[in-house]
DNA sequence: TGTTAGCACTCGGGAACAGTGAGTGCTAAA
DNA sequence: TTTAGCACTCACTGTTCCCGAGTGCTAACA
């Protein structure tokens, strides 16, 4: 059922107006904010309709109105400009992003300051990898005289360390030892087998099996995938909007922050969509109830992508929000897209990586 | 100029009475509080030579008085009761150690944890390594066909890897007889001489330079000293506090923690005390103005020491705070003493690694 | 039939105001 | 030196009142 026109852009105009001001817009007001006159009168008229269609929530009897969550779904649906951000902001972007990028290693937590700056919310940045990588090769590195070894995983795309401390120091050609043997097993897929063997060989209380365990573990934990970090910049901008004026309100969506897995879980249900939006009872937390979540995703490489989106009142400037998230995505892709196009082209003519590729891979 | 005794008494009734209503503190309600009967008359005079010395404070005229900054640092140095947590806290703390420290990889994010949630303040905690670990080896890990290498760096007591990115594939045997070179120039500390000498012989436009000079740059990086992370935990309770109603006022608080790096420098400002107090304006930032920063810190190996404390409004419970800290540090130094002690022991006896060893190398 | 003008009604919120009570400083007596 | 007494201050609270933005309804109008 098709929204008519006029209604539509009345309530447009009131998610509009209510996003800029976090006041219940009235009729009259409304009514001179249009340029096609209209009188209040048959503003309330539609407005009441629209009341009972379930778009907007009276406050109290003497208020204007204000939108229902349903509103906002509907304004980021169909009602709202896509418009695109002007290309002053896509160069101070551009120039943050090179900056950011070059300051602080790692590429979640520039996003999460990037975008962050930009909308002046809460952002939040993760990244996912697709399926646990599994563990391709394994080196053992002895650090001291022997009593501490490091275990190096090497997975398609990653390399993890971990260090093993042992009650006992173990002799490095024994350790070269387990080594061959665990790569022996890695690469026949029996890692099962392993654990019994070496206590069969060299008993359940030597350190060779102590160690063996936990690179087994460690292994295991690798191949599990790691939990995902979430970054959150600028969570104290959330303070600076009217609903969270109290503190109550501010308290728990701070403590929802803290726990970086819930976040993660919601950024992780990113579908296929450039944008997502989730929008105040979608977030499916009490706590996040009046917020509103916009996200989008980008390939870092074939099996991992970012996630990065930010989190606000739901009474937001979706427009621009969207639009600076699309701007990221494209300028991030860019940079990306760029640098493994050079890894391929510089398979055959060996050229000199250049400044972008550097930025990143630090 | 030693206070009186009967100031004393007074000064310290006042701070515990505001530190536990959080609102101004009168003559009357004073002279209650007192076993020995004292009139409020005596009270008020006691208080207004306190308020002439700087040591009380009047909001305005008809309230009570709030003590000033110096009165917490007096109270803090000289009237505060150094209790001891009661054993069951222990017990809760002592649990509360071994639950985190499974559950969660890392000895500082636990520290945190544990800290906050016994204090309900936001706790603040970090590692300082003491100068920059020198690197004492290096290995080459090829990942996949040879254009992605990972260089590993074993320091006297870490690990750490990075991945290099190529433009084009080196061969292995190249990359073994670097990975030699390195070790060589590592150990003969001749560093500098290297990248020069791989310039002449394999050309500045050589993968190998590139190598050559990232994994210098690694070096270099790490033995600098990583910037220590800092992690912070519940920060949301600081908004549980009256002072912190005031959203305006949170809101500057939150944003100096989301820079990491100012609350390492006061962290890294630990002395040789047991317990570091630092009242408001001594954090020297207008944003801290009335709060407080008690911390602790314990030694993790020889050179590296924990550092963890909390953040709260300067009206806090210093002796339940200080005395949580200790009982934390103590709690904590066992396990590590244990854990060298074990490290030593088993050198001869070859036992078995235990729990509380595994819990923290985790 | 849809739109508009007019009107009575609602109700949150701000201003004005008075009363309360916890607190203070001062003075004079114990 | 301590204390009782007293006058004074002033934040805070509750009440009342009024304003005005906003609504719904009705009747006139295009």
């Amino acid at each position: 059922m098709e929204l008519p026109e006029r209604k539509r852009r009345i309530l447009k105009a009131i998610v509009e107006n209510y996003i800029n001001t976090a006041e219940p817009v009235g009729s009259k007001a409304l009514a001179d904010s249009f340029d096609t006159p209209i009188s209040s009168a048959t503003i309330r008229n539609e407005m009441s309709e629209l009341e009972e269609m379930g778009y907007l929530e009276k406050p109290h009897v003497s208020a204007g109105r204000v939108p229902s969550f349903a509103a906002y779904r509907l304004y980021v649906n169909e009602l709202m400009d896509r418009h695109r951000v002007a290309t002053n902001e896509l160069e101070a972007m551009r120039l943050m992003m090179e900056s950011k990028m070059r300051e602080i290693d790692n590429i979640v937590v520039s996003a999460s300051k990037v975008i962050g700056e930009m909308t002046q919310h809460t952002a939040v940045s993760m990244i996912s990898r697709k399926g646990g990588d599994r563990v391709k090769r394994c080196e053992l590195i002895a650090v001291d005289s022997g009593s501490t070894y490091a275990a190096v995983l090497v997975t398609g795309s990653d390399v993890k360390n971990k260090m093993l401390r042992l009650a006992a120091p173990v002799a490095p050609s024994t350790a070269a030892m387990l080594c061959t043997a665990l790569n022996l097993a890695i690469s026949e897929n029996r890692l099962e087998y392993l654990l019994p063997s070496v206590a069969q060989s060299m008993g359940e209380d030597s350190q060779v099996y102590q160690m063996t365990s936990d690179i087994l573990d460690f292994i295991r934990q690798t191949e599990a995938g790691s939990k995902p970090e979430v970054y959150i910049d600028g969570a104290a901008r959330l303070l600076d909007n009217r609903e969270y004026q109290d503190t109550g309100r501010a308290r728990e969506v701070l403590e929802y922050f803290s726990d970086r897995s819930k976040v993660g879980e919601l950024l992780e249900s990113a579908d296929g969509d450039p944008i997502n939006v989730r929008i105040g009872p979608e977030l499916q937390d009490p706590s996040m109830r009046d917020a509103s979540l916009v996200f989008t995703s980008y390939q870092i490489d074939p099996n991992t992508r970012g996630i990065v989106g930010i989190i606000a009142p739901a009474r937001m400037d979706y427009a621009d929000v969207t639009a600076k998230l699309m701007a990221f995505t494209q300028a991030i892709s860019g940079v990306m897209g760029r640098q493994r196009k050079q890894l391929k082209d510089a398979g055959e003519t060996d050229e000199q990586r250049t400044e972008n590729d550097e930025d990143t891979s630090r």
